[in-house]
DNA sequence: CTGGCCACAATAATCGATAATCTAGGATGC
DNA sequence: GCATCCTAGATTATCGATTATTGTGGCCAG
């Protein structure tokens, strides 16, 4: 997060960075399950480091969103209620749609391109019930239209929404139809390929209104 | 920010909070100035506390963007360009016109007195040139409106953009006309007191959008 | 001169240990 | 009984010291 990481290859020499990815990786599984504490002291032992790169890891997922702690009191995996899941859509669909609207005006031919061979990762990952794999290629897709939009502090301010919508979501979503998930993901790009920046923003914020509602059904059920 | 602080007026035993809190107000008052270069060890002496706290205060600012730093390389004040100013304010735009939004049905009368207040404040402290004042009075105002929208997660992501915003606006405003600015928000006002979802949203987009624009020709001026 | 290599200084990252704080459980006084 | 105080155990927050990494300036070969 607050590293600039993804951007070098090299130096993954910070233990702290190695330590956040681990234990996003276990919350993410379930290896760790919302609400259960997660102790610096056991942790550094675990993993064969100090506790100092694990108080920041820690932090790191706090600021994220993912992890909440007290002082002097430790730190739990965080427990959204399903209220808490469902406001963050009209968060993301402010933002995102700003970000549709800007990205329809700079994105390249290129990163079009590549929507497009995201949205097919999702649609076949959905037919073959890949879970996982269809949440990663779309946040990927999200990713891409939030940087193509070219705004460091939507960037940014995006980049802490994201990880705790995806750590959640996954498994909330299995009751949704992952195929028209995936294929709604093309009314999007349509406008994007236009240069129609209304429409862009327009599809955005409907395409992630619609999923919140999807959600919203899904877990009242 | 990470720390639930404000709730509890005891303990404020945790040395990684004053830091922080010291480094803030330094880089605000600009013994820090932009760019200059903080060193743990060397915070961490003049302090009389250890490295940890300072680091961890560090990663605090940083969370929040008004420091930058980079692995084995240190910490600096960060130095946003004209051009990541001007950015922000679409940004905030798309977030606090939904917060605007939903804060028109939810308001309480309590709360609009409050703006009504806040707004008289930034009058007259805009007539007697307390620019810092005005500044002051003019978060909380924007803040209150936030945190009637009873959104978690705009409440949390906007604390990620309001802190930076208030840092290095203070200063920069300085050229656009402070009245002006004062009175502006009674547009925002009035829709809320009428339980105006649709025209709250849209004076507070114009309202921010507006600001970027006056910023925007103050600085190319 | 110019470019590459190496030792050095500065400083971040990490460690192991200590102090401070919280929590739960039992003892004490009313 | 019930509320309060106290104690032990667990865990965080902080410290002081050590290790690792980076940038720099000097030296040397071309």
């Amino acid at each position: 997060m607050r590293s600039a990481d993804g951007a070098s290859p090299v130096l993954r020499h910070v233990l702290r960075t190695q330590v956040k990815d681990i234990l996003i990786e276990r919350i993410i599984e379930g290896h760790y399950k919302p609400g259960a504490r997660l102790v610096e002291t056991q942790i550094a032992r675990e993993l064969g480091v100090s506790q100092a790169p694990v108080r920041e890891a820690l932090r790191d997922l706090e600021s994220v969103g993912i992890v909440e702690s007290f002082a002097f009191r430790g730190a739990k995996v965080r427990q959204p209620t399903r209220a808490e899941l469902i406001e963050a859509f009209p968060v993301r669909a402010a933002l995102e749609s700003l970000a549709a609207g800007e990205a329809a005006l700079l994105i390249t031919d290129a990163q079009l391109d590549q929507l497009e061979k995201l949205i097919s990762q999702m649609e076949s990952a959905a037919e073959q019930g890949k879970i996982h794999q269809q949440a990663i290629a779309n946040a990927q897709f999200h990713a891409l239209i939030v940087q193509a939009a070219q705004n460091k502090t939507l960037e940014r301010l995006w980049a802490f929404l994201e990880p705790s919508a995806r750590t959640y979501l996954t498994a909330a979503r299995s009751g949704v139809n992952l195929t028209r998930l995936a294929v709604r993901h093309r009314r999007i790009l349509k406008p994007l390929r236009d240069r129609d920046a209304e429409g862009a923003a327009a599809a955005m914020r409907e395409h992630l209104l619609e999923a919140g509602r999807w959600l919203k059904e899904g877990t009242e059920a």
